[in-house]
DNA sequence: ACCTGAACACCGTTCAAGT
DNA sequence: ACCTGAACACCGTTCAAGT
């Protein structure tokens, strides 16, 4: 957690072995192979041959695997952009939540792997901070406001995960096998509406709609504030 | 995929050995081995030992490791029970929606592993084909209506894999550790609101608010037919 | 203090052989 | 036709030793 002072090797290392490695060296290392490979690729082992040294090596800069990707988590964090939010309460969650949803767009992974805690990460806590905020500047009491913030964290952490997993089968074979089989076999009598869509359910699931999937949330949850 | 015909042995076995493992024990073997300790203790080899046999052996039975997942989800779809649904589109789309949230709950992994494609299973088709069909039945567009389902589901399936997420880590390390590190440190100037909200983030978090949430989004979703 | 090597207890999957 | 055994190419992590 945190990303912690800058090292400053020749204090630590009072009498003993100047150190070879550094964590940032091994941070970079492991964005290099994330961004060039994805996430499955990265092992302690590749980790460490590409740095040039040995798995155990590692372990004197980072707790377990576990705990780099935690430190993978604060770095995206802090390097992700703090947007302008607009005053409109609406608009201000709807920016916010963009904003990160833009930001985790790329790191996919991260959600997939760490998205136990609602709060990302100390350098992301604006993000719950202007939700909560707009909300209770809107009407909503604290709780409300609260649970708002988790409904908008479940869409987005649901729409990266989807999305990135639709990607990675993308990629991984070429046509949609699975779902191809569903809509071949589409019975009107028992799915109409799907039937009646036939080939365009994949372009209609290919857009984009993260946005006006959000407006919606958020215009219904500060709507009608008084009721529990 | 498909759940497929019944076996047949006799039948299948014109001529060989005759059978001592069938798909269904395999998937029988699976569910239990998951339920008991979790999808990461589904190992190829872990499940070869429950059934008395070799890891080699159930590639007689299943693709491979993703394809017993893959048929592990459409047994846990066909017996998913297909609930009544209320006329009101959203009430319709509302109740839909509770009921994939509380099937899948006790198989959060499903959504983990297999959240790619947006069309479950077959033996879920009901599910999208509902939520469409009272979209458009309330004034949506088609394209509409289909934005309105993943929206839907984006939601949902968010909900299950932070809420699996969360219970995993309350189970393995007691506490919330991470959590609880980030709220000492909360600064009041910086985050406001939720240093105002200080011990109460845990127990509001805690609860179950999905339908609330997705009353707000099924609204949103709803109001407004016209706007593109 | 930092790094290395060998080892432990695992994975999924392939290949060639047995019944 | 179905199952087995040995092997391949991996994992994360521990432990004892080297510099």
């Amino acid at each position: 957690m945190m990303a912690g002072m800058p090292e400053s090797p020749e204090r630590t290392a009072r009498g003993g072995r100047p150190p070879r490695l550094s964590r940032a060296e091994i941070i970079a290392a492991a964005k290099a192979v994330i961004a060039a490979e994805g996430v499955e690729q990265l092992t302690m082992r590749r980790l460490a041959r590409e740095v040039r040294s040995t798995p155990m090596a590692l372990y004197r800069h980072v707790d377990d695997k576990r705990g780099l990707l935690l430190l993978l988590l604060d770095d995206a964090a802090e390097r992700m952009p703090r947007p302008e939010l607009p005053e409109d309460p609406a608009e201000r969650i709807v920016a916010a939540a963009a904003a990160i949803r833009d930001g985790l767009a790329g790191f996919p992974w991260i959600v997939e792997v760490l998205a136990a805690d609602d709060l990302l990460s100390t350098a992301a806590l604006w993000f719950p901070e202007a939700v909560v905020d707009a909300a209770v500047r809107s009407g909503l009491s604290e709780e409300r406001a609260v649970h708002a913030y988790r409904a908008v964290w479940y869409y987005t952490a649901g729409e990266i995960i989807v999305r990135a997993a639709a990607d990675r089968r993308r990629a991984a074979d070429g046509a949609r096998p699975h779902r191809d089989a569903v809509f071949a076999e589409l019975d009107p009598d028992r799915t109409p509406r799907l039937a009646a869509l036939g080939g365009r359910w994949p372009a209609l699931t290919a857009e984009d709609t993260y946005r006006e999937g959000l407006r919606a949330l958020v215009a219904g949850l500060l709507a009608d504030p008084g009721t529990p």
